[in-house]
DNA sequence: GGCCGGCATTAAGAACACGTCAAGATCATC
DNA sequence: GATGATCTTGACGTGTTCTTAATGCCGGCC
């Protein structure tokens, strides 16, 4: 069920769009300002956030801003002026549509599919295979000796995470923004426990790990096959 | 640079278009009808469509399917009527944006970029290629002899800024502002300390550098390939 | 030939990051 | 309201990384 995050400060049109989105299975929660946007979008981490640009307490551009600094959750602005400039600014900013207001349901809601059919590109390869585990991220399971691994629903994140950025270094930064929070990007310590327990339940020898590698100072990677350690490989 | 099709049949506006485009640097093929834009996507492999609806030779919704049918390439569309039902049906068929004539050309080059932004999330040649090793600036990786190169977050940081600007002098100023920030400035030896290291851990002869080159009294140099000086020498 | 400044190299202590453990807090479930 | 699982938080030992200073080298310059 893919969940939509509506911030806005008009009620009337704050009921439309629950009214409507919630008919078409959409899940909603709303916000009616730009700070509590934001601690929403954190929070809640929805699939799609719609924007209202005339928020009381801050500029739309700043909201926008600020969630492009930790995420690519698609962005569709509202606004009631046609002025231009600021579609211009708000596309610039990192939004991926804007309608200006009054807009018709209908149209909002073919673009809504439109972003949300983008944002989630043909599971290309949602299986990765290593020679010790299987990750099915489209399920959510992970067999290791033909048995099923237990993921607390953290753990899970984290090695999402990870898998999907596979051979790729994921700093800290980015890692506790996207499991925790944009606000919990100093917590390294959490890091640390959760990595340990993904590799207690993972790693054929859990103190030196083979697959969830750390990189000292930067972050972590998971590397899926192991290129190393064989003798001998040329290329 | 980024090619651009724009399949409309209206001269004025595909004149409008491509001045605009081009001066903005993108490259611009053009048709002025479904079958010869569909032609030119398979030919010209664009890297976004911009498509009018309102086509002489056939349903511009064709047109998109048609495209959908094998390509992801961003489309967005142009029309010159604003009902509704014509919007969610192109949006529906695979359209990403829907733009109504008539239209700021502001508004539509945001549109533009926001298309261009959201497919292609890796921009440029994150790996450059040396004969000795190989810096993979996406993964924050190094591959010499085909294994890992361990380097630590300063080492890392260092040849990231030099790979960044490769074949250019960075100076020692720049490069301690940009990796121990603006208040080292002074701080010369840290350059040497951590340019030895990368020279040791990179290089295959670390007392003649032939990639991390210094400029005396000036600055650092990133030698990529090593179209240098090389005066016949019989390796 | 001797002097001097910039660079390379090395080594040591200090500072930091990591993995680990365990206890308290919170949440979900019944 | 009790129970079990999960998450948060702090502390500790260990290993790595950063900083800093000392030394030697090479060039240009007087």
């Amino acid at each position: 069920m893919t969940r939509v995050l509506v911030v806005d400060d008009e009620a009337p049109i704050l009921r439309a769009l629950r009214i409507n989105l919630t008919a078409r299975e959409y899940q909603v929660t709303t916000a009616n300002d730009g700070a509590s946007g934001l601690a929403a979008m954190a929070r809640d981490r929805p699939d799609v956030l719609i924007l209202d640009l005339g928020l009381p307490d801050m500029d739309g551009i700043e909201v926008i801003k600020g969630v492009r600094g930790w995420t690519a959750t698609p962005i569709i602005v509202l606004s009631a002026w046609g002025q231009e400039s600021q579609k211009v600014a708000a596309l610039d900013a990192g939004a991926d549509d804007y309608v200006t207001k009054p807009f018709g349901m209908d149209e909002l809601l073919a673009r809504l599919r439109a972003a949300v059919r983008r944002a989630s590109p043909a599971p290309d390869e949602p299986v990765v295979v290593t020679p010790d585990f299987t990750v099915d991220l489209a399920a959510k399971r992970v067999v290791s000796d033909g048995a099923d691994v237990r993921l607390t629903p953290t753990e899970w994140q984290l090695l999402e995470v990870l898998v999907r950025h596979a051979g790729r270094l994921v700093t800290q930064r980015q890692l506790l923004a996207e499991v925790w929070g944009p606000q919990y990007q100093s917590e390294a310590n959490y890091l640390r426990v959760y990595a340990a327990q993904l590799r207690r339940k993972l790693e054929p020898d859990p103190s030196r790990p083979r697959y969830l590698l750390t990189e000292p100072g930067m972050g972590y990677r998971f590397q899926p096959g192991s290129p190393e350690s064989g003798p001998g490989r040329s290329s």
